[in-house]
DNA sequence: CTGAATTTTCAAATAATATTGAAAGCAGGA
DNA sequence: TCCTGCTTTCAATATTATTTGAAAATTCAG
């Protein structure tokens, strides 16, 4: 296969696997776009290799940049601003991980902790099983709570040569 | 806060929750609502509950029970059929886990094999940066894929007590 | 300060996705 | 077999999410 194709292959796959976890194709397009560049691109450059509008280029650069993915950055000489994305799959996985449970797990908990407080008769079994149900998600969320915060702030070293010894 | 509101509240974030996770509103709150039920319900309980149409209910079920999160049941007596979820949410995620791991991790590192097969000169720089982040992904994705294989076979109370330990 | 280059905003248009509801399908009882 | 109650399908419709593009804002060199 060609560089062309390979690369047309891969900014659209990633586009659809984005799709299926909640982030917008384009955003996911030009995450997958920078990732391969060498270079830094301009927002020129974006709109060109993907065909979409501007507005959509800056809007989705924003997003990478606040998610903590892509970053700004200037060539000596030009006017225009150029983005540059984290090139580490480790670092950019565990930067994805932070952010979606601070942005989603953390408030769901938080929920959680609240309805699990809903008055009514234990006895009752509605009452019963809804805070059991509760109980049961506050559970298992503390847990990928803990364990992920302790994958996020581990080295790869350290994660790769000790855990995964350690699991098999 | 009364029951009935909780209820309300509960169904209605773990719908939004999900969308933001790439799972239908309706379907996520199926299933929230089959999760705090102590009992078996219809179609037609469902279709009252959540005010959503037959059709709809018919093809979010068969979803879930798809997935692994629903089961049909009968009810001695009645004609209808009844459905349930697991009420376990360590089996719930780790349900979840599977399946998407088979659908979306293996199928995606399955491509990123062949894409890191591009032809080309690898001391060109885009060749280079391409085949480098493939390698990235796959090396990420395998060793994600390994661990989440560990994790989905262990059990709960394994998984908690040693390795929460050995987690600090 | 001026004006050209660039970036940002956001209402409107478009595209993608989910939902409805009526018709078709199916299973069991009489 | 035919009827009845229930389930499934799917084209039409409604809703939601994304994208556009032109205007406004900003930046910066001269």
């Amino acid at each position: 296969m060609k560089l062309s194709d390979a690369k047309l292959k891969f900014i659209d796959s990633w586009g659809s696997f984005g799709t299926h976890w909640g982030i917008n194709r384009t955003m996911a397009q030009i995450h997958a776009l920078l990732l391969i560049s060498p270079d830094p691109m301009s927002q020129d450059d974006i709109m060109e290799q993907l065909s979409v509008s501007r507005g959509n280029v800056n809007m989705n650069i924003r997003e990478l940049i606040d998610w903590g993915l892509v970053e700004r950055t200037s060539i000596p000489g030009e006017r225009k601003e150029f983005f540059i994305a984290e090139k580490d799959i480790w670092k950019v996985a565990t930067t994805i991980i932070k952010e979606r449970k601070r942005r989603e797990l953390d408030p769901m908990l938080k929920l959680m902790d609240q309805l699990a407080a809903v008055e009514g008769d234990k006895k009752d079994k509605e009452v019963k099983q809804f805070i059991e149900t509760m109980n049961g998600i506050k559970r298992f969320g503390n847990q990928a709570d803990k364990m992920l915060d302790v994958l996020v702030k581990a080295e790869e070293s350290w994660f790769v040569g000790t855990l995964m010894k350690f699991f098999k």
